[in-house]
DNA sequence: AATGAATGAGAATTCATTCAT
DNA sequence: AATGAATGAATTCTCATTCAT
């Protein structure tokens, strides 16, 4: 009986594991208000609307993922390479193993022409990925190659994560990480000759 | 007040803007019927229910870039290379500049848990593309290699044509074109001089 | 192709089968002309409205019914017990073996409030029944006594098919034809007697 | 605005009278919601659909006569002559009185062919009524005599209120009764002279 | 804070009927 | 006579949001 005063991040957390299972769209009051141990009508008391709270939700995960997640591409205790391998490891995880892993895909998509105002946040999350993977490919590569090669890298992950989903390939990333990390090494060396 | 004569491609193609532009659920039918110059019921006559007609929109889809764009992949009066050349200037064309460009793949993600129908069609157009792929760098790869480059290569495109949209920045597919048109150059040489 | 020219008989015959099994409610236009062989907006050439077909078709059953059927009840040539079987015998296998065999109650109670034009058919056709009924009785018991005879035997072999789809009992009505029977002879010979 | 309560039983009653008025299909959520005074779309909140409705309605009708009514056919406070007269007049009321008396006919016949989880609960209200009229009859006559005679009755009062219907003679049933309980008290005489 | 009843707009779909061809 | 396109009202059901208690 005792209500546990839900605390922000708990509606967040669970907020969000209803929408990647549902989409935007397809996730009802009810069943946010569910997953919260609520009725629908309490909502209400915490939140906005169902807008505001995904974008509360997409916030969240892109801090999260910010200073958790890309943080350990500046991480200088480790060598370069080590640190793509850790991001590249996360990112199978998260895209292989958790449903709706890519979340800022889904939803950019879904509600690109609704709601714009989750396109800010979804584009600052990339973004971010990508200046991580910029400053990881800096050490190998001048500064407009490194800018561009994190571009293609991130479009390279998201596009491996589409083709897993839409091929029912669950290999795909696995493959796509590999080459990645083999051809830093390469860059490793090359740079290391001249 | 009758026999304006809709054909069949007239309402493909109306519905199809329509369902780029919201996407499936974001589709009403009469929205539907509205771009087809007629009421919500009359739709009725020309399809059995929003369902099927996306199943044919997509299956119609389909079947045009298979005997329209991928074709030119197998056409033997052009090189190989002027063939790959060929099929990333209509992607380019494509995805840049009509609006909801890469259809397959925002459909594929918003329906693929609840309408399984779709994905088949969805995931054939990408096996046709993949092949097509394939069979070109099948003159410069070996069968294994080009397989998985040909696979490379489709997510790494449609990554670009994701980042594209989520970032607004049109020029990532052309720079992916680029790159690998180039690489393609590459590995013909590399072959010739074995 | 070529049109055999419905003629009206036809069109009765198909449209009280399509009744038959659906219902006035649950029969569609549509229903109604592909059991004609046609395009709905083709039945318009044939009726005025689906309630004046239905009207016509339980005129045309009811003609039948008393023409067909109750005129055995006066016919001269049998003796009354051989009359009062053949009766019970048409009556076991129309309400037996053909689906929605009781159309007259079906519709009746199907469209009581909503269509009140087809009550005076029906009510038309119960009693044409039950005085043939009471002409049979009227050689074993006095006028008095052979109308409600006659009312009540109608309203149990009615009884008796409702419990028979309800129960989904076959046997129901036969046996309650075998007890009618028997009990008439009963009468004849009380008759006698006196 | 809020909390008129409207308890379950208050909604099954209303939502009963609308169903006996216009039968189940002719009964919209429209007019179920007028009657329970609410806006449709209200409606959902206390019921899944209006299927699951009716057949609470049902159940509930069932369960009355179950209780309320078929009861007094094992009242050993009363001599079993008395306790057949007593549900003869119950039923005379029911059906004579209430608009829709026969709702369990009605609707199984109405819903015969569409939704068969009715007719569940149909026949059970069916077969309750036979038992509890076996359970008369076996005190004058013989088991299987008994069962027998309690279809028929059924039957019989079920076509009698039919006729009654259909052609708007209220007296039917009432003969019926007469005739029944007048039989019964000779069965009566006659198990004793034995 | 929490409830849950109520709202009202909107969804997909069905259907009897009309009418130009 | 036949067609089949078009209508428009009706159907069941969903849902984000409001608000009295």
């Amino acid at each position: 009986m005792a209500k546990p005063k839900l605390d922000r991040t708990a509606i967040l957390r669970n907020s969000l594991s209803v929408f990647k299972a549902k989409g935007y769209n397809g996730t009802s009051m009810n069943d946010l208000a569910n997953a919260n141990g609520l009725l629908k009508g309490s909502m209400y008391h915490y939140i906005e609307s169902k807008e505001s709270l995904m974008l509360e939700v997409l916030t969240a995960l892109k801090e999260h993922y910010t200073t958790k997640v890309f943080s350990k591409g500046y991480d200088d205790s480790l060598a370069p390479y080590d640190r793509l391998r850790e991001l590249a490891i996360r990112a199978e995880e998260i895209f292989t193993f958790e449903e709706g892993g890519d979340f800022f895909v889904n939803i950019g998509l879904e509600t690109k022409n609704s709601v714009p105002a989750f396109g800010e946040v979804i584009k600052a999350f990339f973004q971010a990925w990508i200046e991580t993977m910029q400053h990881l490919y800096s050490n190998v590569l001048d500064v407009v190659e490194s800018k561009e090669k994190a571009e293609l890298i991130v479009a390279e992950i998201e596009g491996s994560v589409l083709m897993m989903k839409l091929l029912d390939d669950v290999n795909y990333l696995h493959r796509t990480n590999e080459r990645l990390l083999k051809e830093y090494r390469e860059l490793e060396k090359q740079k290391t000759n001249k």
